[in-house]
DNA sequence: GTGCAGCTTATTGTATACAAATAGCCCAGG
DNA sequence: CCTGGGCTATTTGTATACAATAAGCTGCAC
């Protein structure tokens, strides 16, 4: 899209992911504009995306502010996500190409490089992982799910699960890919779906022993 | 929201569902702007929540056009609304509160009424069908599912097909909306996510009908 | 006749000024 | 000390002008 617009999204999610901006800070179009050096038009359009991405919500007086999230939000948002990834897993089975499939297989490939040394590269990790997602995301063929899942991709908490995995956790994933990558070759609908659903499951899991230990430790 | 936003958005939106902006059509601000009698500012807010509504689409040029919908595309979306609306009503089953069981009987009453009379009531059964979902929705208590499903519902092919029921299907959903009420007098949430789910594909089924008999017709 | 270059025009993006609304505060009155 | 009214300052909404970009067309060369 547009430069400055796309610009002040990019650096607004930054800061909102970063954590610079924490939950629940109120944010100011004016103060924005000016830490993005771009006027208030594209800011407000920039916060018009966030919140429907749901990073920001808004006031009923329109105020925006960082959405805070809940432990049952959180829940919630990786449920959702079990089951829509799911039902993405299940279309892409019998429309998946042999491209994509191809494209699959090197992703993990890619994946199990990243985690098999000394120090995990969680970077890679994470961009592989995203891709092989997207890769299913696309082969499942459908604008409407794949505009709903964007929305729950992708956002602070999601984000931040895999910084948390240990190599277990890392390996595991490997694994269950190399499973998704069956079940696709295959073309097996129910296959595909409920390995996914347990995918996002235990990366909730992941997430939660991860976030309950950080909690744990800051008492 | 604010006074003339709100307005472009109502106005561009019931254009679009009246089929007066047919699909495929393009939109430019200016034009609209003139139709709704404010500026382009307001406009381009309400473009930007009718496309992430999914009622418009924008080229890679950022030119708006009318969403058009392949009959996969229909599909595609009844089916994740299905999802969706039973997994809603899954959650609501166990947590609606005594009230809101009371308002749904309410709702499924002027139902009954509306479709009862020698000629149905149509606008009144969409009223009252759009207020019993949207208390199982509230009741559900998750933002996230609702800004997803709000994204699916009230959409022109859905809007349309409760305009084309029958009689039968008329008293077919209503007694469908009892049996949820049922559901969640005994807070049964698998039963009352598997009403919700044949609620909502019978609902797909009368739209293919009437549709294809449309088309039919027409040839 | 076809294809491409360059111009013309339509359309969207951005900045800025001003209007409207609202939240926070201060002070008066009880 | 608490409460409420009204003022002020902050914040968002809208209009408008101008800039940038992309689409479409015209005419020229081959």
């Amino acid at each position: 899209m547009s430069r400055a617009s796309d610009h002040a999204y990019t650096v607004i999610r930054g800061m909102i992911l970063a954590g610079e901006l924490p939950p629940g800070a109120q944010l100011s179009e004016e103060a924005l504009a000016l830490r993005c050096e771009v006027s208030r038009t594209p800011v407000r359009d920039a916060l018009r995306r966030l919140e429907s991405d749901l990073l920001i919500r808004r006031s009923e007086s329109q105020r925006s502010f960082v959405a805070d999230w809940s432990d049952d939000d959180i829940e919630d948002a990786f449920e959702l996500r079990s089951m829509l990834e799911a039902q993405a897993a299940r279309r892409a089975a019998t429309r998946i190409a042999p491209a994509q499939l191809e494209a699959l297989r090197h992703h993990n490939r890619l994946i199990g490089a990243a985690i098999s040394g000394d120090r995990a590269d969680i970077p890679a990790f994470l961009d592989n992982n995203r891709a092989f997602h997207e890769i299913i995301l696309a082969a499942a063929g459908s604008s409407r799910l794949a505009s709903l899942l964007t929305r729950l991709i992708e956002q602070p908490v999601v984000w931040r699960t895999a910084q948390n995995y240990d190599r277990e956790n890392l390996q595991r994933s490997h694994r269950e890919h190399e499973e998704l990558i069956a079940a696709f070759a295959r073309q097996d609908p129910a296959w595909a779906a409920s390995i996914m659903a347990g995918h996002i499951r235990r990366a909730y899991y992941a997430y939660l022993d991860a976030y309950t230990a950080q909690r744990t430790a800051a008492e």
